[in-house]
DNA sequence: CTGAAAGCGCTTACAG
DNA sequence: CTGAAAGCGCTTACAG
């Protein structure tokens, strides 16, 4: 049991605890032969802080908060994985707390957490990073607060995001060239404020290409794979069937292909199906799945930093900053010439 | 921001502040009056006790720490789910750590954690809770230790697991009643104890129907649906084919799944495949995995029952106590008549 | 550059 | 049943 104080350290090395406590948290003003000789002693004595007496002192708790929808996702895994490094990177802590706002109380629940642990700084990932509400409590604690690929840019301290828009123009190109004129698009939930980006940039992709957006292959999914593989009979059963078919997630997609194994479609041959995600159904299928890897984890990293790394705050572009990371395509098999 | 403080409390209901706290942490000795007055006044001033000022001056952190080899894994997510919602029952919080036991300085990080936040407990998920070196760090520290599916059981607070035994014993037996007779199984790692408890529980099952085990349909893969393929291009490979595949895990049953529609092998016609986890995976195929439903959420949930609650642990045997919570068979698409 | 004093917001013993 | 005192282990302001 760690039951070394400061005034222990402070003892054995003959200085006063405050002279310790400066060595400690890297503050100037201390003799270097003092500093070599504390930090020898804290060695010595494998002192280790109390983070409570620190943060109940001061005004920091060294504690961040990860506020998550549904922490069993794969989507959410990575978001946690993510902000974790960045925490263990930096001696903070992550405490996840999960958000159901369907719950009756979890407004109260949220602000007991803010409340008890008096968190440094909150990460928020989607979708609930859209939520009015939720971001208002938060205001209202003055909690520090970044959001992970929200749809808008509500003034928190900030945001870090892909470029939704811009990924699914290039798939849709990428498509394109293959000789794909006719492409079905499974459009994720409203819900999502992602969805409607991609949806964006399929058309827009679609209209810079001269290519006309066929509504019929145009259908709106839940980001689960049985919808996908509902409407993918839909799709599949049309009199002009598309040749390609472009899901705004994995799973959907993923349903997609079920269907068109169940038909006897072959993919890619008869059929091109493309997600978006990276999400471990992309290589859970078979053939596995094109799709576009969005960067989950560094996304969280970066909020992580942007919350208590001042200097990367300032890099960032400072409070408010809106953070753009880079996505990157990922061809497998599930996609072929037309 | 929350400012209120027991003091507040206290001068606002006309009573000490111990009194406050004796009502808060509801221990006896208050008249009904007094408690109903100091009640009414917390929820008014909606007071939210510090949680570092009442660990600094007590000894508990209201703080479970959650260890874990991969947050990423589905496994994890199912665990700290349930870990999750067993801590917000309780007003205890759960701070994730990951630990890397091939890093450089895992124990130490792990020294750090514990000491710097004081935990009141720790779950442990699988398979670093077969880590000795893991578990005598926690012995050193004092700290009240859960263990979640571990393989042995070393002298900590508690276990909760399944019988993965018995569950892959009764698959076999399922998979007998089927009328097979020359099945295939796919070895978990050794690292992950579960594997050996389930390749004893499928020898079993043949053992008592009188099936002898042919060694060259037994093959050691690593949880991972690559390992899955490969495996299962030798196995189909074999000049007398088995008629079923039963592999420790799902991502290495789908992988079997993969190569069998690859090699153009009806499933569940010509071969029938099944898994263990009941991951996402299991139903992202097509068709779905036959699998056994693990418990993981139930498990971890027990664990911060028997961590924090006396009452819990009273009925689960005590300090000590080895659970073991039911598990399910999910029988699906993939396994049919030999 | 260093330290003595006070205090963060609770709870633990101890009285009564 | 209730409360006054002391203290948990740090840091904040303030001196020097």
């Amino acid at each position: 049991m760690s039951v070394v104080t400061i005034k222990d350290v402070a003892a054995r090395a003959g200085v006063s605890p405050k002279t310790v406590s400066r060595v400690i948290n890297g503050e100037a003003h201390v003799r270097p032969e003092l500093r070599d000789l504390v930090q020898k002693v804290v060695a010595e004595l494998d002192y280790r802080p109390n983070a409570f007496a620190r943060s109940l002192s001061s005004s920091r708790s060294y504690l961040l908060g990860l506020f998550i929808d549904d922490p069993v996702s794969g989507y959410a895994a990575d978001v946690q994985h993510g902000a974790l490094m960045g925490c263990r990177a930096r001696s903070y802590h992550l405490v996840v707390e999960p958000v159901d706002l369907t719950a009756p109380d979890w407004a109260g629940e949220v602000r007991a957490s803010i409340a008890a642990l008096r968190l440094d700084g909150a990460v928020v990932a989607p979708p609930i990073c859209d939520d009015a509400a939720l971001m208002a409590i938060f205001a209202e604690a003055g909690l520090p607060t970044v959001l992970v690929a929200p749809s808008i840019a509500p003034p928190t301290s900030g945001t870090v995001r892909m470029d939704d828009r811009r990924a699914a123009q290039e798939m849709t190109d990428y498509l394109i060239a293959l000789g794909h004129r006719r492409i079905g698009f499974v459009q994720g939930p409203l819900s999502h404020s992602a969805s409607a980006r991609r949806e964006e940039g399929f058309r827009a992709a679609m209209a810079a290409a001269g290519l006309a957006v066929d509504e019929s292959c145009v259908m709106r999914g839940d980001f689960t794979s049985r919808s996908g593989m509902e409407l993918g009979e839909h799709l599949l059963a049309l009199p002009e069937r598309p040749t390609a078919a472009f899901a705004a997630n994995d799973d959907m997609a993923l349903g997609v292909l079920i269907t068109a194994m169940k038909l006897g479609i072959a993919v890619p041959e008869q059929l091109s199906v493309c997600g978006f995600d990276d999400a471990p159904s992309s290589r859970a299928a078979w053939p596995q799945l094109t799709t576009v890897r969005q960067p989950k984890a560094e996304m969280a990293m970066a909020a992580v930093d942007i919350l208590v790394d001042p200097e990367f705050r300032r890099k960032a572009g400072g409070e408010g900053s809106q953070l753009m990371l880079p996505h990157e395509m990922v061809v497998r098999g599930s996609t072929g010439p037309a």
